[in-house]
DNA sequence: TCGTTTATGGTAACCGGTGTCAATAAGTCT
DNA sequence: AGACTTATTGACACCGGTTACCATAAACGA
């Protein structure tokens, strides 16, 4: 390694200026109060010298961190990494940066950990992603710490300043009226693990399409899963053996339906001719398997841009939406019901 | 906002416990040098008070940080989050975190990002995911810049401390060969993309087994991509125009590789009877599609669970693996050619 | 012309830890 | 007993920024 000098220091960029620490840090703070030459002197000795402000430093001055934290307990990979994108998208550019810290949701330390997350990092902020964020008691606790938070959500959980939502229940009750109207009558559900807000949001939206058309959902029909592959294909194959056959399957996620899909090709089923399969999320693997999911777009990228800057803007919070609109894809995983 | 009272400070423990902030510090860091009375009577009171030493106090004094950067330009999602699993599986229970940071590749300001982001949380250390990784820059930045760095690559680009590497070639070598064993002859290749050594091996590890029987991959049945689903996509399509088909395709990776069998399927292709396709990641995609895919599997959690650990324990490094290997995953979208 | 305001920049203390080194108490050796 | 270690602890400066407050000089009003 090589025996490199140390970093250049506020103090060696005064010196050099000739002028205070106190005045290379307005220059840093672009303060007002400053002359435009003293301002264009101390620049330019910044550039020279390249240095860059220690972050600990104006942490612990400024008694906060640049850093958001990332907590979630989400079993659905690919929604995750699209939050994480989404969140850079907003710190692109800033002083802050992105910290990830995946929580057991099943723990009897979950909070504690969380608490110890916040407290460990001295965190600016964090974005609680579903479930974890549909417990109350995360939203205590960072008032708590005094750590902002935003809590991502299928319903509304908390005022406009903490919270980005989406309309799962109406986006699904609109998808499967469509199948509905489309000749399908017997529709199974795959649906979420059970302590979800957003499982039973998607389910009611289902239940309310049925109802608006005189249908149900009878209980075999409905099996549950905890959004992952291997859960929605024991899920697929339970109520996929029910006679009569479903004509269609609504999965609360997509990855849920691509096990659907997966169990119906298995058994020798044509999709979408004798089964129409609908998922929810728009991941990639909905667009990628054969043939296509079907699904609902839910906007995760957009609402965790969105959470990003209700975080490092608190103050101009409420200017970044709040609410998001899921609406239907429709690709090739559901047709029309034939005769 | 709950109007909570400040965080305890070393200060405070110290006064409580009527000793020094020194003595404080030492009981922090486990010194040996202390009196069995004073440990206890101080851990009391750090316990009785709640209090968690700053980490940017400590840092600024340390001169170093507690975050781990993960910097990476990879368009395959599932392979970042398994890299951020393994590498949180390392930290568990430590006092560091993981900040992730994607890149641009081909942006020209690439390295200046990488410095920046490096100088600017002042980081204690990076892993850094191919392509980045396979340009020596990197490394050189990472001296000059006193940041321990790990890389991840499919050959050997570094000394053992600084290296995470699995033998691709080798594996796609025997799965090849198995394919060719099992009468495939017309093997055609959906590369990965130019700049990426990964792409490379694994397209030699093809040549080299087609070379050892006698074969060779014609340039009609070749076409790249850049290992996203789209671009194997259009290569696949490219591939399967040929006259005649080929038996067999390998695909640089299973994103590509689901891309192939959804071109085929689209195609009316029977797979994997008229065609056999394999992969190499082995991510959830791979298994998920219908059928499901072979593929070689690359321990990527484990080797970011090593990367992580030669960072965080910078004098234990060459205890942790350098070396992984890669496997083949047989399932059903291969199959014997049927004379 | 003098006192008062306004702009500008300096000094010192502080954020909450750490290192260095000296001071003290206790034990060991001759 | 006196000198020498050794174990334990504290005083103090320092890490690299920030804020609070003061000092100075220029500009302004009377």
């Amino acid at each position: 390694m090589a025996n490199r000098e140390p970093k250049p220091t506020i103090n060696d960029v005064a010196r050099l200026a000739g002028v205070s620490k106190k005045t290379v840090s307005r220059v840093i703070n672009n303060s007002p109060l400053l002359n435009d030459a003293t301002r264009d002197k101390v620049t330019a000795v910044i550039r020279d010298l390249g240095y860059v402000p220690n972050p600990q430093a104006r942490a612990l001055a400024l008694r906060r961190n640049f850093l958001i934290g990332l907590i979630h307990d989400n079993p659905n990979a690919q929604m995750v990494l699209s939050v994480q994108e989404g969140m850079l998208d907003a710190m692109k550019g800033t002083e802050f940066a992105l910290v990830v810290r995946p929580v057991d949701r099943k723990s009897p330390h979950l909070f504690d950990d969380i608490r110890h997350f916040i407290e460990q990092q001295r965190l600016y902020g964090i974005y609680v992603l579903p479930p974890v964020s549909e417990n109350d008691e995360v939203a205590r606790l960072c008032a708590e710490l005094g750590c902002r938070y935003v809590r991502m959500g299928s319903a509304r959980l908390d005022d406009e300043e903490h919270l980005v939502e989406s309309n799962d229940r109406e986006a699904v009750r609109e998808a499967v009226d469509k199948l509905i109207r489309d000749g399908h009558t017997r529709i199974g559900h795959v649906a979420g693990p059970d302590g979800f807000r957003s499982a039973r949001e998607r389910e009611a939206g289902l239940r309310e399409a049925l109802l608006a058309h005189g249908l149900s959902l009878p209980d075999e029909l409905r099996a549950s899963g905890n959004y992952t592959f291997d859960s929605g294909y024991t899920a697929a194959k339970q109520v996929l053996s029910q006679n009569p056959r479903p004509t269609a399957i609504f999965a609360a996620n997509d990855e849920m339906a691509a096990a659907v899909l997966h169990a119906a090709l298995e058994q020798g089923l044509e999709v979408p001719r004798q089964l129409s399969i609908l998922g929810f999320d728009d991941t990639p693997i909905g667009a990628h398997i054969w043939p296509p999911l079907s699904t609902v777009r839910w906007p995760i990228r957009a609402m965790a841009r969105s959470a990003a800057f209700k975080l490092i803007q608190p103050e101009r919070a409420a200017e970044h939406k709040s609410f998001f609109r899921s609406e239907l894809v429709e690709r090739a995983s559901t047709a029309p019901l034939k005769g």
